[in-house]
DNA sequence: AAAAACTCTAAAGCAGCATGAGAGTTTTGC
DNA sequence: GCAAAACTCTCATGCTGCTTTAGAGTTTTT
């Protein structure tokens, strides 16, 4: 080895790179080795070649793809730089944004598995304060109470594809319930009135956005859509045996969905509510 | 086709979510049609199982691998879940981390090219103010004005080395530069003390951090290192002529490095610059 | 001179799809 | 009822930025 060129694998010690990726960026032109022996073809870098390839690694760390970075230290453009400097700068802030959002829901999901071990059994009744909770929604356009779980589906799509028209994201698509009107849930009617999902304070405002109050509810569990019937039955029985004036509408809220165990039935954990005043 | 059943196209569609998606995930199991035509080979789906496609949608949104979004889905075990949402909530963290970094070293660096463009003619003295300025340095071993460039280029590989030895973002590392001792500048020496690069208020505390008091300061201009000691010559005999007290110690800022020009020597633009006193 | 360390080329693998070719199938429109 | 349009099939390839492996050859160290 001569003493000022350096082998491949010195040249990836000192600059903290792995020999492969230089040879990659031999291969595609990005930085070629400043001389090759003839016979065995091994690869002699400068140290001069430092600077660029410092250059490439800086580049690269502002998020640059190798073809881009290929082009400008072709090109010598500074302006080039620039322009895909500011378009990355756009990406950059973007990622940001779906970061954020991914993290709340990560949070979300976990606080909601956390509820869903602590959760009260079957069946059970209770009396809870909810707090106010920010809800998008859309009508549904069918009662599905009275077909079957297709129509749900349907409608759910339709939630769904509202939330990607508006270019809204899809994220809390987990936290998902129906609403009933006052009057049907009184009536022992089952009538569905609203699709929602839960949103958080971070969701953008918006047309259909609306804020559920806060307040004393009466509530029961259950896992499956299928009792939904049966146990709102229950809660409207144990309303009136109490004597608590109901105040407003019949939620059922998913709590949470993990459809792990079956390939075609949603698994879930399901609480229906409805808002109480005591006299 | 059957009026339950859906066909890959129809599926696709309300799922938003392309064809040829649902035929991966077919093949790696992950959710499979629920009929096949024995003939055609054609795959059809229940709209039913809209509900395990969320599923893998929304843990996909999550940023979960596909792997993990099977192996969940067929353990059916939330505990496995949480784990690996915890794992996720840390790398989002760090992404984010890194996203904001390099957000602000984009941000420089976009900087740095328009004043480059705005930049005084090579060789014109300035007198600025200069605010105050953070910097990561460690002391030369060699004084790299006495032999060529490539040991300065070991200095800087020392430099660099030492960010990763200390777990640092080597993301500043195109804002370099070296400073010199006050008596060593005055008595026309040329020694070298330390090589350190400019860093943010951002960068983390630590041992090599040093801060640069703001002041006024007699500058040069220049865009090679090879001219250096001229250069610094200059602004010796202008700070004499003028009868400028000299303040403090000698800086030889890299304003903006692109070595697009060239393969092997730095492109530059260089500020050497001392404090001054005025009297 | 043998052993250890290094380097070469060429190819495959990774994730999560997208795209395309060429052949077969189903639906639509008249 | 039949052609055309639309859809679907399988299989293969490509994308990014490397990493890994295999098998063969070269340099350096002992």
């Amino acid at each position: 080895m001569k003493s000022e060129l350096l082998s491949i694998g010195e040249m990836a010690k000192i600059n903290n790179i792995s020999v492969s990726t230089l040879r990659l960026y031999d291969e595609i032109g990005l930085i070629k080795p400043c001389y090759i022996d003839g016979e065995s073809r091994y690869r002699y870098y400068n140290i001069r070649q430092n600077a660029r390839l410092d250059m490439i690694q800086y580049m690269k760390a502002l998020g640059m793809e190798l073809k881009e970075i290929k082009e400008v230290l072709e090109s010598g453009d500074t302006k080039l730089i620039e322009s895909i400097l500011i378009r990355r700068k756009k990406q950059v802030k973007e990622q940001m944004a779906n970061l954020n959002l991914q993290l709340a829901a990560i949070s979300r999901t976990i606080e909601s598995l956390e509820r869903y071990r602590k959760s009260p059994s079957i069946g059970m009744i209770t009396i809870e304060y909810i707090p106010h909770r920010k809800i998008y929604s859309v009508p549904t356009s069918m009662n599905f109470y009275d077909y079957g779980i297709e129509v749900y589906e349907n409608e759910l799509k339709k939630l769904k594809n509202s939330l990607i028209k508006h270019n809204l994201p899809q994220i809390y698509y987990c936290n998902a319930g129906t609403t009933m009107k006052k009057e049907s849930f009184l009536e022992g009617r089952l009538e569905s009135d609203e699709i929602f999902v839960l949103v958080d304070d971070e969701f953008p405002q918006g047309e259909n956005i609306k804020r559920i109050e806060s307040g004393m509810y009466v509530c029961i569990y259950l896992d499956s859509f299928d009792e939904e019937a049966e146990y709102a039955k229950r809660l409207l029985e144990y309303c009136e045996e109490n004597n608590y004036k109901v105040a407003g509408d019949y939620i059922c809220e998913v709590l949470t969905e993990f459809s792990v165990f079956d390939d075609e039935k949603r698994g879930m954990f399901l609480r229906l509510q409805v808002p109480v005043a005591f006299r």
